[in-house]
DNA sequence: GAGAAATACGGAGGGTGCCTCCGTATTTCA
DNA sequence: TGAAATACGGAGGCACCCTCCGTATTTCTC
């Protein structure tokens, strides 16, 4: 799966600072609530054209960007109980306003190829989920997508609040706990 | 509040008629996930100017559908607990996909005028939550509004599933007890 | 260093949706 | 039945999505 041409071409110059380019302006661009990808490539001064290549879908911008987040999400989830850890991704969800974004299509039903950062994403958590369930503190009618899903409904879409979200998720957790 | 004008024109016909159509239309369009408001007048065989007419905004159109679920809602929150009403709510919103783009407008931030259903919504919800306060069933750490932004929440964005929000209700209810 | 081949760039263009505005058609009232 | 009031329709301006392809740049080879 990795070099398969005995001949690889370097990569070429304006590729590289093109796609650094994009990313710094997505971050800047995403910053806000909703923004379109056009305002992404005229901030990035380049061609929406550019931006499409280097970035087939939304999805793949978003993941792109907040990539190195999602990767300490799951290297965090390794060493640490499931509740801290729902409490980070919260957290971060409401300091990245992005992150949301970048999250929730971890269950984009099609999702086309459920890029490599959801896959891995998942099996964090479902491993977390696994760790509690062994340990009994964890009803077990309870899947690791639920939970996955509940962080997310709990920062996504309209009035959502963050301060009012970490409330919610202790409630949340105090029903967790086995009956 | 009603009756100002002292000669009150008859309305018209055609405009009763067509906002006819247009319900009918919206209820219709609005079944599948993404619906637009020009598929709407389309299917309603009448011109978008007509739609925005009638209906100012996209929220104006999915309460207007939605109004007798909601009304529903509101006269149940009366002579129900809390649970099982938001138990109810959360069915009626996996039933009626279109019942949860008509209920996260209570929690619009501008909403402009905050619509009247909202508003009635919003004060059932409260009475509600009042009484499970007062009964000493609720902690007292969570707000009316946060009640509904939950129920939101887990019907709402990407990867829903009806099925599962039942489950995380219940999860939910169980931490909503006094501690 | 020069030319060919590979690669990336930009943005025009076609599609959809949102919303406003206003000339025209219909309906009500006198 | 005609004038006044009211509603209708959809063109038009704007934004966004995404694709496609002629042109420009860069890398490689000799």
């Amino acid at each position: 799966m990795g070099e398969e041409t005995p001949k690889a071409r370097k990569p070429r110059a304006d590729q590289l600072r093109n796609r650094e380019r994009l990313l710094e302006a997505a971050r800047e661009v995403f910053r806000g609530e909703g923004g379109s990808l056009e305002a992404v490539a005229r901030t990035a001064g380049v061609g929406i054209g550019t931006l499409y290549r280097h970035f087939p879908t939304r999805e793949a911008l978003f993941q792109a960007v907040y990539a190195r987040e999602v990767e300490g999400l799951e290297r965090r989830a390794a060493d640490e109980g499931l509740a801290d850890w729902m409490r980070a991704v919260l957290e971060m969800m409401a300091t990245k306003r992005g992150m949301v974004a970048a999250l929730a299509p971890v269950f984009e039903p099609d999702s086309t190829f459920f890029s490599e950062q959801s896959q891995r994403m998942r099996a964090a958590i479902a491993a977390l989920h696994a760790r509690a369930v062994a340990e009994g503190s964890l009803r077990d009618d309870v899947t690791s997508d639920d939970l996955m899903r509940v962080m997310i409904g709990l920062s996504y879409g309209p009035g959502a609040d963050p301060a009012r979200a970490g409330v919610l998720l202790e409630v949340f957790l105090d029903g967790l706990r086995p009956r």
